[in-house]
DNA sequence: AAGCCGGCCAACCGCACGTGG
DNA sequence: TCCACGTGCGGTTGGCCGGCT
């Protein structure tokens, strides 16, 4: 069944790197770059499957790796990232420049799993160990599903319902959530006020169909795309993912370019649209915000709806999985 | 000095996903 | 829609190394 080994000749190299074969790779991918993985060992005469050959550029050879000691902040903020994403080591070395998967997963492993253990917290669910062992199967089930990235299926059937149901403490912080979803609403809408207040008059223009006060809607035509936030009046706030990240790269280059409005304006008018893998950039969006990830990924172009009340009607989005 | 043991980490393996035919 | 293929990801393995007895 399935595939054969990528590397099942039985004349392949196994185990570790000759000093040769690092300087042949190198040489290579330096004359034609990365990709083709499958040919490439061929091509630069290594007798290596394509596999282990990305794997050694990409964990050892590359140039832009940083090689040396965790500092603290590195370890703090792999604990906060694994905190929301569970082990999604890619999604963590991906705000860890120079930093890899491989080296970061080995890392947790031998040196972070010991230091949250000292201090008394469980490294799989950071919950205090005391409270871990006693908090019943509703909450186990959640840091199960939350730690278990690659078995993708079944986790999107995850329910509000489902959350709120298990022990108190792992309940959605429904009430924090909706704070700074308000918050970013209102961010958003500041940016849509100081992108009219320049008056600006860039291709990707911006239209205003309501007020501010109980209601707030704003439309951002970014290229070929529609930006919606949506804030009822029972203060439930609904926003397009997908789209919101355009908001979020406009409100990043505006803090970048605070002190000059022509230079706001010219990147403003130069903002990409949302890039292809808009799947992970969600997840990195939805972090930036200050979200949790609880189990699954946030589909592409889905709708975020945050109930301010966890008595409310359960839903079943997979989008419900974000805290 | 020799043997044992545990930590570390590079590399492997199997599976899932995305894409193109 | 299905299938094959290339690629990426996360879990696991196994060899090396240093400390301890």
């Amino acid at each position: 069944m399935g595939r054969s080994p990528c590397c099942e000749s039985e004349h392949m190299n196994k185990g570790a790197w000759s000093k040769e074969e690092d300087e042949r790779l190198i040489a290579y991918i330096k004359r034609h770059g990365e990709g083709c993985w499958r040919s490439l060992p061929k091509a630069a005469g290594l007798l290596r499957c394509g596999k282990s050959c990305r794997l050694r550029w990409i964990n050892y050879l590359r140039p832009d790796l940083r090689r040396g000691n965790f500092s603290d902040d590195e370890d703090e903020l792999i604990i906060t990232l694994h905190s929301l994403l569970g082990n999604k080591w890619s999604l963590i070395a991906a705000r860890l420049p120079g930093r890899t998967d491989n080296e970061i997963k080995n890392y947790w492993n031998t040196h972070i799993k010991r230091k949250l253990h000292a201090r008394g917290i469980d490294p799989q669910t950071h919950r205090p160990l005391d409270y871990t062992n006693a908090a019943g199967a509703g909450a186990a089930a959640i840091c199960a599903n939350a730690n278990n990235g690659s078995k993708k299926a079944e986790s999107h059937s995850t329910t509000y319902e489902e959350l709120s149901s298990s022990s108190s403490s792992a309940r959605l912080p429904a009430a924090a959530a909706k704070e700074r979803l308000n918050s970013f609403a209102s961010t958003a809408v500041a940016v849509r006020e100081e992108e009219e207040s320049t008056n600006n008059s860039m291709s990707s223009g911006v239209t205003t169909t309501t007020t501010i006060a109980e209601e707030v809607q704003v439309q951002l035509i970014n290229n070929k795309n529609l930006i919606n936030v949506h804030k009822d009046t029972d203060g439930d706030v609904d926003l397009d993912l997908s789209l919101c990240l355009s908001i979020h790269r406009r409100q990043t280059i505006i803090r970048n370019n605070s002190t000059s409005s022509t230079a706001s304006t010219e990147l403003l008018s130069s903002a990409t649209p949302p890039p292809a893998n808009t799947h992970r950039d969600h997840e990195v969006l939805l972090l930036s915000l200050g979200f949790r990830h609880g189990g699954c990924s946030a589909p592409a172009a889905t709708t975020l709806d945050l109930l301010s009340d966890p008595s409310s009607p359960p839903i079943s989005r997979a989008s419900s999985c974000w805290l």
